[in-house]
Parts: C-alpha cells; sequence; structure tokens
DNA sequence: TCATATATCTTAATGCATTAAGTTGCCAGT
DNA sequence: ACTGGCAACTTAATGCATTAAGATATATGA
C-alpha cells in the first residue's frame, strides 16, 4: 500500500477531504470529537500530516528561508562575522520553525529556488551582479543585511558614524593616516589602490566606512593619501599582510591604520610587530566587527563590535515580521590596547 | 496580470499545456521551430519556467538535499572538520545544481521537511534518539556519514584500522596510555570515566577508534585503565583541557596522549605545555581528522588525515549517484613532532 | 410555532505542472 | 492505392492539498 494521503485517509474515514484538512489547520473548524477521531486515525494510518510540497504549491509558503551569502560557503564558514550571523539567523529561524537553505551567491539562477522559498536574506552584497538583478525582481520577501536593494527592507548597523566614532576616537592631529579597506571593488582587480574604480554599489558598507573615516580625517585637518588606502579584494590573511607590508612600509610610515574588518587588522598588527614597530606608541590600530579573537591577542584590538549574531536573529525577525523599514542596529566601540 | 502559469502561456500561444512542458523538459517532443517559438514567447511573457514547487509535488523531487548536523550550526561552524565537510558538500551540490538544507540535528520534527527535499545527507550521530527513529524510517534517501544506519548507504572511513595505525605509530612498550574521547556518551553526563554507560550506537566513529586504539595496546601487551580513558561529551577547548589537566595530573603520568580529534590534542598539549612537560620525551601525542592548524602549531601533530572536505564530496556524489554501499575512503598517517 | 442563527460538515474550484495514452497528418515501402 | 510507422500535438488523469461557498441539522429567540 502507497503512502496515504489527505484524500486516502479521508475515504478510509468516510468524511471528506476537506475535515481531514481541517482537523489539521483549523481545528476550530469542525467538533473535538471528531477531530480527535481523525487524529488518531492518522497515526494508525501512518499518515503524518498533509504533504508540504502540495500545501507549499497552495498556499504559496513553504516556511524555508534561502540565505544567500555574498561570498562562497567556504569565506563564509572561515569568517567569524560570517559564520556568527550564519548562527544568529540559524538559531531564530528554528525558533520560528522554519528552514534554512543555504545558496551561494556565485550562482545566478535564483529561479530554481524562488518558488521553494518564502524568501531571501541577503547577506552582504552580491558579488554577482546578475544575482543582485534577479533580486530586484524577486517576486518574494528579499531582505538585506549590510548593503541596500532600491524598495527592500534591510537590517544594518550605522556604518558612517561607527567608523567615524572608531577613527575619531584613535586619530590625533598631525596622524599620518592609512585605510585598510574591503573590497570596494570588481574582483578582477587584485589589490587596486585609489577609490577610483569603485564599485556599482555606493551603499555598501565599506563605502560608508570610508565616508566615516573621512569625516572624522577632515574634522582633525588630515587628508588621506592615494597610497595609503588599500582595499583588499579579499579579506582573508594573505591579503592583508600584503597590503599591510606595502602600507607600513613606506615612508613616512604611517602612523594610524584604519582597518575595515578585525580579520584586517590582526593581520596587519601581526605584520607591523614583525617589522619591529610599537603598538600603539608608533602605530595605533583601529578595527571593525568585533571577534572572539581579538581579545586574546595582544595587543587587543579597538574595534567597532557589531554583534554579528544579534545581527543575524534580527535579520530572521525582520523577514518574518513583515516589516519594510531599514532597521539600524546598535554597536559599540570598545577601545583596547591597539590605541 | 497576475503571475503567467504554464496554462496562461499555453493559452496566449494556442497550445496544449503539454507542450509548453514538454518545451521545457522534453525538447525531444516538439519541433525545434515550435520550441524556439515557445521559449522567446515565454521570455516575452515573463514566465521562467515551470512553478518549482508544482513540480516537485509532481516529479516527487525537488533539487534540495538536507544535510543534518549531528549537531548545532554553532558547533559546525566552528568546527574545522565539521566545516571542511560541509563546504565539500556545498562545492559538489552546486556542481550538481542542487540546493543545500540545513538542518540542525537537535530538531526532531523531520516530517516539516521531508517532503520537500531529496533526500538526507546525515552528518555523524545525531544525539537526538527521536531523530535517528526518523531517519530509520524515513522513506526518502538516506545517506550517513561517520556513523551507520541499517540498510542505509553511508561515507566513512575505517575508523578501527586508522586508530590502530596512529596506535602503532606513537606506542612503545611499557607506555602508560590515556585516551581522550569523543562523546560516546549521554550528554547528560559531563565527563563520565570509563566505558560503561556507552551510547546506544556501536557502529559510532568514537567506538570504533576506541576498538582500534586497543588492538594496538593489546599488540604491545598494553592496558587502559579506567582513569585515563576521558569521554568528553563536547569537542571544545574548556572540556578538552578539563580532561586534559584531570589525566596529566595522575600519577604515574601517562606518557602517551591517544586523541580522537585534533582539537582536543591541540588542547591537551597546550595544557602539557603549561605542566612544563616535554613533548614528545615525556610525552607523545596523537591527534585525529588532520586540521591546517596543527601544522601552525608548535609542536606539529601527529594525526590521522581524514580530508573532511573530500568527504562531504563524495558524500554528494554518492547521494546522487543511488548507490547503496558503504563506501570506505581513505586516510593517511602523518606524524609531527609530537610523537 | 416560525424564522433565524450556529455548528458541523461537504462540494467543488483551485494552485501549477507532468505524463501516459490518444489523435492527426504525412511519408516511405510495396 | 493501401498500410505501417513516425513526428508532432492534444486530451485527460494525476500529484496532494486548501478554502470559499453551499448544505444540513440543531438550537435559540420571540
Amino acid at each position: 500500500m502507497s503512502k496515504p494521503t489527505l484524500k486516502s485517509v479521508a475515504k478510509a474515514l468516510g468524511v471528506s477531504t476537506a475535515t481531514i484538512s481541517n482537523a489539521f489547520n483549523r481545528p476550530d473548524q469542525l467538533s473535538l470529537a471528531l477531530r480527535e477521531k481523525i487524529l488518531s486515525a492518522c497515526a494508525e494510518l501512518g499518515y503524518d500530516g498533509p504533504n508540504k510540497a502540495a500545501q507549499s504549491l497552495r498556499k504559496g509558503s513553504s516556511g524555508i528561508v534561502a540565505v544567500i551569502l555574498s561570498d562562497s560557503l567556504e569565506y563564509m564558514v572561515s569568517d567569524p562575522v560570517a559564520s556568527q550571523f550564519l548562527q544568529g539567523v540559524a538559531r531564530e529561524l528554528e525558533r520560528q520553525s522554519k528552514h534554512l537553505l543555504l545558496y551561494s551567491g556565485s550562482a545566478d539562477n535564483l529561479d530554481s529556488i524562488t518558488d521553494f522559498v518564502d524568501g531571501f536574506i541577503c547577506y552582504g552584497a552580491p558579488r554577482n551582479l546578475k544575482l543582485i538583478e534577479q533580486l530586484k525582481r524577486c517576486p518574494k520577501r528579499v531582505l538585506t543585511v549590510d548593503f541596500d536593494l532600491p524598495g527592500r527592507p534591510s537590517v544594518n548597523i550605522d556604518n558612517e558614524q561607527a567608523a567615524y566614532d572608531s577613527a575619531m576616537a584613535v586619530l590625533k592631529p598631525g596622524d599620518r593616516v592609512a585605510v585598510l579597506g574591503l573590497r570596494l571593488i570588481d574582483a578582477a582587480d587584485s589589490r587596486t589602490v585609489g577609490t577610483a574604480p569603485l564599485w556599482d554599489n555606493q551603499s555598501s558598507v565599506s563605502h560608508r566606512r570610508l565616508d566615516g573615516y573621512q569625516r572624522a580625517m577632515q574634522q582633525l585637518g588630515l587628508t588621506l593619501s592615494n597610497e595609503l588606502l588599500w582595499h583588499l579584494p579579499e579579506s582573508n590573511q594573505a591579503c592583508a599582510e600584503t597590503a599591510a607590508k606595502a602600507v607600513l612600509s613606506q615612508s613616512p610610515a604611517p602612523t594610524v591604520l584604519l582597518c575595515m574588518s578585525d580579520l584586517i587588522a590582526l593581520s596587519a598588527m601581526r605584520v607591523a610587530l614583525g617589522l619591529g614597530l610599537r603598538i600603539p606608541e608608533q602605530l595605533r590600530v583601529v578595527g571593525f566587527d568585533g571577534i572572539e579573537e581579538t581579545l586574546r591577542y595582544h595587543p587587543t584590538l579597538s574595534s567597532v563590535w557589531q554583534f554579528s549574531d544579534q545581527k543575524g536573529e534580527a535579520a530572521a525577525r525582520a523577514f518574518q515580521s513583515g516589516q519594510d523599514d531599514n532597521q539600524l542596529l546598535p554597536y559599540e566601540l570598545r577601545l583596547g590596547e591597539s590605541s
């Protein structure tokens, strides 16, 4: 005998399919007695509720939420900030009894899952421009995190203000400032200098952070020279070290390093210490994100803490709530030994 | 106007729905001319292929594969072995144009997604016994990794032999051996000693590894005392350090530490060095898994390398292939400075 | 007592597509 | 000229369930 269906169960019990359906979905639509009879009969027959695929087709929602990763899963898992975020999303989704589908941002056939999911939580601006276009016209709910899409709700922090705060906390008049930024540019270009070939999306976190840094510098009468502004194509150790070496070996050497991630800042500090620089006497460093590792490292890093796991939870909640606003989460400037 | 469907497109073109469907799924069933006409008309109308939810209902397969994590996502993401595995699965799945749904092993309502997915790749024995029961009677394809389920295909390494090999590589006659194992036991018990209250599943990796260790010891005339066999409920640093301290502070102190994971081994080495023990002169250590971090640590760790990313790929391939055998992957014993 | 409200169930349309079986027309072979 | 065979479509059954609207029967109120 094949798997029982609503229909087969209904026939077995001599009631209509609607009643069985109601027994599962709308208890108020039938008498208590009948409902219990149905439920126990279902248990007997091995019928464990309406088929979810059919339900999804009919109701138009499945309880599956896709999380789109801006980068490969590899990056996602190796980067503490990203994985914290993912954990937060997973936790909140589980609370809502929803499911998490991981969608790699390198792919660009949203159609292949759009029909399956209730929508998309998109973490970080996808590098794949096709994917962005698809997201723009996606008929399902789309919530962005750490970047904006016109007309879509988002969850973020005030990157400009946070960057400004962090810069103001470390900068002094007369400082020679270097910035180690995240990829603002297309991946093709490996480690471009200068802000010229910037990426399309002016609302990316990196732009906002740079804006914040520059506002602070302006206020202190400092200027950022092109040789001291680096955009890393990848947020990994190798990249960060290359950039740090290049920046620190210039003369006169920078006295402050504004880093757009803690991972970059840690690498840079390692390089700096390797070059015999004293932190913070000769070089002050400030990071961004707030990861545990910086607390174990010496000197501890001054940084903007942004609680990625909570961001993940907030994103999942906002996705669910249906609100269409652009939510700004709190951040916290924490000073360490590096400044 | 609402979203176009197969039906509406068919009507617009004056052909049957079957023909439209065939245009997408079985090109050989209609003339090339008509097919191209249909396809371009679809593009025109904004119809991007059959609804996947409906397709899934009809065909009974969705292209979504659920990966069940034995532990929380938190653990999964923080543990390099597990996250490597996940990456491998994701990579291979992407190659197959399939999608990955993350299912936390702490949940136990498989029904809520069974209908959505093509099946389950289950990484590590779920601690939740209910979940195991559900997997046993799951009507969809189930493939296990690092543990066995009766009648289900699996991907694993020969844990017994690998453990034996690693033990044989470090043990000498007269050694006093301690074993730091993974949770063989129920989570309730925190750091139980002895093999008595073992977990139900005799085929778990931990059991097999212990078997291997013991075979090697037996061969060398060594015995394992209960005080020196520890089962860690969690594979984290805190747990490992607690156990390592307890074991190393006994007298006479052990001369060899057989660790069932590299993470445990690293923590243990840290503790040992902290206690002033010289490695490998006073204490030899061997790990299991093979993670990059052990190469950067000093002394480098002798360990069984098992290439988790390849295991992930193999699992996804085996899932897809439909083969029902129990696949054993190669491993590699690599000796470092710790032995 | 009659009309009306309520509780409880059923009917039937609907969501969107797949596919086995049936139809039609055209061509080749004898 | 007749027939088998094939290409190219269409018909209609099917997958599994949701839900608005309709049908009864029973209860309520005046």
